[in-house]
Parts: structure tokens; C-alpha cells; sequence
RNA sequence: GGAGGGGUUCCCGAGUGGCCAAAGGGAGCAGACUGUAAAUCUGCCGGCGAAGCCUACGGAGGUUCAAAUCCUCCCCCCUCCA
């Protein structure tokens, strides 16, 4: 019974610190209090979250207790370094906001009566200095440059600004905050949790035990699924582009998503593969299946079975899609260019006249070829690509 | 505090007076081929009803017919020394 469970709770683990603990803490027979840390800055859920939320799930079926730690303090300090993207800081209200939305999406895999949100602005707001001068002499610079990205930094000469250095203290002093005895997060968050270790023993308690899980890449394939990368599958997603974008993943990485999220078994998901192997499966069914599982689980069978039909109906027969937005446009003269701007099919007249010019874009059907066109006025379909359509009222 | 190097378009990175909306690569977009896969090939890749004009090479001034390029001041990053 107890090997089962542990078995569960250790599939798809990248690495356990430490084996031992972690069994010790199972055995004390009560419930674990399992953290797991969350940006309050991008308050979207998508694919990658949900391999650590499933976890998350596990444990809340074994009895345990799963904690949300909305990281709001660090969001409303705002990351001033560099010229990398400025991150302005979250006002208080803004972080409640995005904690809301949150919680909304963590229900669709967790259980919402057992899921608690804690934020680290509880304990964060009110440390006098010298208390987190404390706190951060736990921890040696030399430590500090051993974390992989701060080593690659400073070896290629990149900023690195002392506020990065000091987050992971705070991190690891929420596990202190919280009485953490599991701390889960990415491959990429081992430096971290290995600091929420390091300052709970400074400060008496016993070590979280970490789990680290694998990371997803995102839809182009190379970097991990993150909202700034643009390449994640948020679970929000309107079921026909959550749809499309897991068909759009490489026939490689469609069995790194079957294995971290898809509910088959690893030996059904091997068998799968190998049915692929011999010829005998096309890999585009394959992943028709996994699109088809994680359009289902997010909005229903019902949607997932439209999307499908839509997916076939669009990309295969290359028909027109059931329902587009519709746009009524009022214009002295529409001019293609112009329309399609106002359609939002375009960015810009500019970009309108590159897509004409390279056959891009048709209205009604019809492939337009002069950046002149002037359309008349009444209802027409148009298709810019493949996949930006809209049905245009002119009037 | 001192000395040196550097900040270029989404990213990397060339460019040291006009030929620069700015090489090359990456990303992205479109087209062909397909299975919205991969690979490949082609084109586009600041904005504007587009002739031309406007905005852009860290910021502000200046020299010049002409500045990403030269000068002055300022801001920021990196390295070494202290």
C-alpha cells in the first residue's frame, strides 16, 4: 500500500532531495504541507504549470495539504535589471486580481476545497532589515555564483543586480514562513529550493524534501513554455487554438507530452510509440489524440469534439471554419488594405500590403492580388493565412 | 575614485561622414511541398493611401550641404586597478 502510493508520488520526478526524507515524512503519518511557488506577474496557466499542478493533485489525494505561494512581495518590488523587458511593479490590487484568476484556472486540476494560497507579502512586509540581513548571511556569494544562470551571466559579462540575489533568500524563507515539508517546482528551480533548505535549517526546522519535475517546452519546440517566450498553451485557450497549437508541436515533442500530461500509462504511451515507429499509426493521428485529450480536459468533450471537427474541416479540407469573428466596419472607400486593419486581420496597411502582394489574402474566395482593391460594400469573408479569418460587414 | 571597453531595429551582431530603414544570423510572418510535424526552397520582415514622407542606431545639445558614424555633456553596462 505505502510502496504503491510512494511509487505514484515519485513517477515522472526528476530528482527526489533526498530518497530518505522524503520517506521519513511520508511515514510520519499526517498531513504534508507541499509548496509550490507561483508569479504573480503572468497570471495565465498554461501546459507547463499543469506537470506540477497534476503532482500537486497526487498529493491532495493522498491526504496531503498543497499550498499556492503567490510570490506577491517580489511582484510588487518589480525587476528593475537591465534592459531586459522591464517588469513594472504589480500594485497590490493587481496581484489580488491576477491571484484571483489564478485560483480560478488552478481549480480545473486541483481540488478547490483543499487548495490554500498563501502569499509571501504576509510575512515579507513587515521584516525589518536587520532581520533580513539575518537572513541572507546564510547563504556565501561563492554559493551564490554556483546557480547556473548567474554563473553563465557573470562568465559572459551580463548584469546581474543584487536584488536577483536576494529573491531566492526569500523564497527559501517562505518554506520558513510556511512550515514547508515539500517544496515542487521545475528542473530550473533547484538552486532555489535548495535554498529553502538551507534557511530552514539556519532556522531550526527540519528540511523541505524538493521535488523537481521535468520542464515543457513550448509550442517552438526549444524553450521552455513561458508566456514571455510567446510558445506556451495557455489552459484559457479557446478549445479550436488549443487545438491547433498542440498539432502544431513537432511529431519529437508530442511523446514528452504524452508522458507529462497525458493520462495513459507510460506502457500505453511506449505501445503508442511504437505503433508510430512501424508505420502503422500516422503521427499526425497520434497527436490528434493528445489534442483531442487536452482540449477534453480543460472544456469538456463536447468542445474537444468540436475543435476536431473544425481542425479537419480547416486544415484538411481547407474549408471555411464554422464561426469566425464577424466585424462591421463603416468606410467612405474600403480599401483592402485599410479594411483589413480595421478587421484586425492585420497589423497595420503595411502589413496588409505584404500579405497581399504575397498571396496571402482572400476575399471571398478569392485570391486578391492588387494592393488597390476597393471592395464593395455588404457582407464578405476574408482569409488572411492560413488561419486568420473574419466574416466583414461594410457598410 | 582611476584606467579601459561597450550601449545599433524583437534577439544576437556588422557598420566609424553620404551608396543606411542600416550587412549577416536567429526568431517571426507569408508562399511552395505537407500532416498547421520535421527538413527544404522562395519571399517578406519600422510606419504611413506610399510619389514620396515620417520615425529609428542609450539621452540631450553641437559641427556639417549631409551624422549610427565627428565634438560636448549626461545616463547605463562590463573589465581591471583601488
Amino acid at each position: 500500500m505505502f510502496e504503491a502510493q510512494l511509487a505514484e508520488l515519485k513517477r515522472g520526478v526528476v530528482d527526489i532531495v533526498s530518497d530518505e526524507e522524503f520517506i521519513a515524512k511520508l511515514r510520519k503519518g499526517r498531513p504534508l504541507k507541499v509548496k509550490v511557488g507561483f508569479d504573480p506577474t503572468a497570471p495565465d496557466i498554461h501546459l507547463g504549470h499543469t506537470v506540477v499542478l497534476q503532482k500537486m493533485r497526487q498529493f491532495q489525494d493522498a491526504g496531503h495539504e498543497v499550498i499556492c505561494l503567490i510570490g506577491d512581495f517580489t511582484g510588487m518590488i518589480g525587476d528593475p535589471s537591465g534592459r531586459s523587458a522591464t517588469r513594472p511593479p504589480l500594485t497590490r490590487e493587481e496581484v489580488l486580481e491576477n491571484a484571483k484568476t489564478y485560483q480560478e484556472q488552478v481549480k480545473k486540476i486541483l481540488d478547490p476545497d483543499k487548495t490554500r494560497m498563501a502569499f509571501n507579502s504576509q510575512w515579507m512586509d513587515n521584516m525589518v532589515v536587520a532581520d533580513f540581513i539575518k537572513l541572507t548571511s546564510v547563504q556565501t556569494v561563492a554559493r551564490m555564483l554556483e546557480r547556473d544562470d548567474f554563473k553563465k551571466r557573470f562568465q559572459q559579462q551580463h548584469p546581474i543586480s543584487i536584488h536577483e540575489f536576494l529573491y531566492p533568500f526569500i523564497q527559501g524563507y517562505d518554506s520558513v514562513a510556511l512550515e514547508a515539508d515539500i517544496e515542487m517546482g521545475g528542473t530550473d528551480q533547484v538552486f532555489n529550493l535548495l535554498m529553502g533548505r538551507e534557511v530552514q535549517k539556519a532556522y531550526g526546522q527540519e528540511p523541505q524534501v524538493i521535488l523537481t519535475l521535468p520542464l515543457l517546452e513550448g509550442t517552438d519546440g526549444i524553450q521552455k513554455m513561458s508566456k514571455s517566450y510567446n510558445n506556451y498553451i495557455g489552459v484559457d485557450d479557446d478549445p479550436s487554438d488549443m487545438y491547433g497549437k498542440v498539432m502544431s508541436i513537432s511529431d519529437e515533442l508530442m511523446w514528452k507530452y504524452y508522458e507529462l500530461l497525458s493520462s495513459l500509462s507510460i506502457p500505453q504511451i511506449e505501445e503508442m510509440r511504437t505503433t508510430v515507429g512501424e508505420g502503422t499509426l500516422h503521427p499526425m493521428n497520434a497527436k490528434m489524440r493528445l489534442s483531442y485529450e487536452m482540449v477534453e480536459r480543460f472544456h469538456g468533450r463536447d468542445k474537444a469534439q468540436a475543435a476536431q471537427e473544425g481542425f479537419v474541416k480547416v486544415f484538411q479540407s481547407r474549408e471555411l471554419p464554422e464561426d469566425m469573428p464577424e466585424v462591421a466596419i463603416r468606410m467612405e472607400r474600403p480599401w483592402v488594405c485599410a479594411v483589413l486593419k480595421e478587421a484586425g486581420l492585420v497589423g497595420g496597411t503595411s502589413e496588409a500590403r505584404r500579405m497581399i502582394s504575397q498571396g496571402a489574402v482572400h476575399i471571398d474566395e478569392e485570391k486578391i492580388v492588387d494592393g488597390e482593391y476597393v471592395l464593395p460594400r455588404g457582407n464578405h469573408i476574408i482569409k488572411v493565412g492560413k488561419r486568420r479569418f473574419a466574416r466583414v460587414e461594410i457598410l
